[in-house]
DNA sequence: GGAAGGTAAAAACGCGCGTTTCAAACGCCA
DNA sequence: TGGCGTTTGAAACGCGCGTTTTTACCTTCC
């Protein structure tokens, strides 16, 4: 075996402790300790903490990138030099999303992760993403260009990312839904159901009005 | 003067300092350094780290609160017996919203703050805003609720809470934005800038037609 | 003036952290 | 089989943390 099973241990549950406390609560010890495996370890491996924070991340979005990039390369030929539409590139998006974690662990933990790359990392993190994934995120935004010619290039920008925090926010934080919603609406809460309703207010997100010339409008 | 100022001193660096880093990055000692006050003020007036974090929301929150129920009086006074029309009671959100940070400390802070307590608050925090400002939420949803009459409930409670992904993670992620935006559109980076064009894209999410009877229709 | 009480300052405590060290165990190939 | 590079194990290190304690200060009221 080339891998020691020791760095999968490492890595499956550094995740799983990751996604539930976050990176500074939690401690290599109790990493080590429910991964069953010797405190060394992990720098001997990995060398450093910050750097197995990476290793958890690279885990899903390695094959991530790489199947994003496979769907826009079929995307582009199927509507060769013609638009892709929206509705086709955001399935596809969301096709590449729910097939990574299907062969490794929960997708929540995926979107757990993907929060906290947005809101615990001031540093590392990441400049570690952006340089390692940025081209893939180029690219897709490339498509998406294509996809909404009508919309400015800065409005464009900014819907992006009010769409990443939707779906962000909402998939990482489910559990804190859950505390919220008791009991009643419960029965929709898995992963798969919410990206269905997620999709026509994504798309109608994009597809919003500009918004007025401003004028100082308040009040 | 009734309140020390050292109390004062601690709540302003340690919201700066909270928001920066998140509540475990940052540390007892680095507040009291920055607030010129000695470390043991922090336990002697608040009486632990826990409760300063507390007093930080509660500060921000108490007057948020106040202002968005006297605002959904007013509302409710105005169409009396008739719907509120879902625009205004958003209006009406944004303005107390932007009121309360104005007489106080950065919009951004306040912003990076409700970040954290999603993404950050395992435990006692959310419990605390949950017991002190539920019943404000509850209010609001209710108006909400006549507000968007055609919304199954199940519907409605989903997309408020995309919405809410899709504002507080845009404006608490403001400056990792500015990161990747990198020189383009940066002079529309302004909070109230935002909030502008959130307006339509919240809208038209809210009022996106519902999802299909799924059948599971992928691929 | 002096006791009392709320506040500030300095120092120490114990703890858990990430990391390092070093020796023991293991697997492999000559 | 013997030696060697790789991996594991156990222990310790130094550090920074939240908290507590102790002492000094400084106002307030009789």
């Amino acid at each position: 075996m080339a891998q020691s099973d020791t760095v999968t241990r490492i890595l499956d549950t550094a995740e799983v402790l990751f996604a539930e406390k976050g990176f500074a609560e939690t401690s290599l010890r109790s990493i080590t300790t429910r991964a069953k495996v010797n405190l060394a370890a992990v720098n001997y491996h990995f060398g450093s903490k910050k750097a197995l924070i990476q290793a958890v991340f690279a885990r899903y979005l390695d094959p991530f990138a790489e199947r994003l990039h496979t769907a826009l390369d079929e995307l582009e030929s199927r509507y060769a030099g013609t638009a892709i539409p929206l509705d086709a590139l955001l399935e596809q998006l969301a096709h590449s999303v729910l097939e990574v974690p299907a062969e490794r662990h929960s997708l929540q933990v995926f979107m757990k992760l993907l929060g906290l790359a947005y809101s615990q990392a001031q540093g590392h993190l990441r400049r570690y993403i952006q340089a390692q994934y940025g081209e893939t995120f180029q690219r897709f935004v490339a498509c998406l260009r294509i996809a909404t010619p009508e919309l400015p290039d800065a409005e464009r920008f900014w819907r992006l990312h009010f769409m990443l925090g939707t779906v962000i926010f909402t998939l990482s934080g489910l559990d804190a839904l859950r505390d919220i919603a008791d009991h009643e609406y419960q029965q929709h809460m898995s992963v798969r159901e919410l990206i269905r309703h997620l999709r026509p207010v994504v798309v109608a997100g994009m597809r919003a009005p500009l918004p007025e010339d401003d004028g100082s409008a308040l009040s």
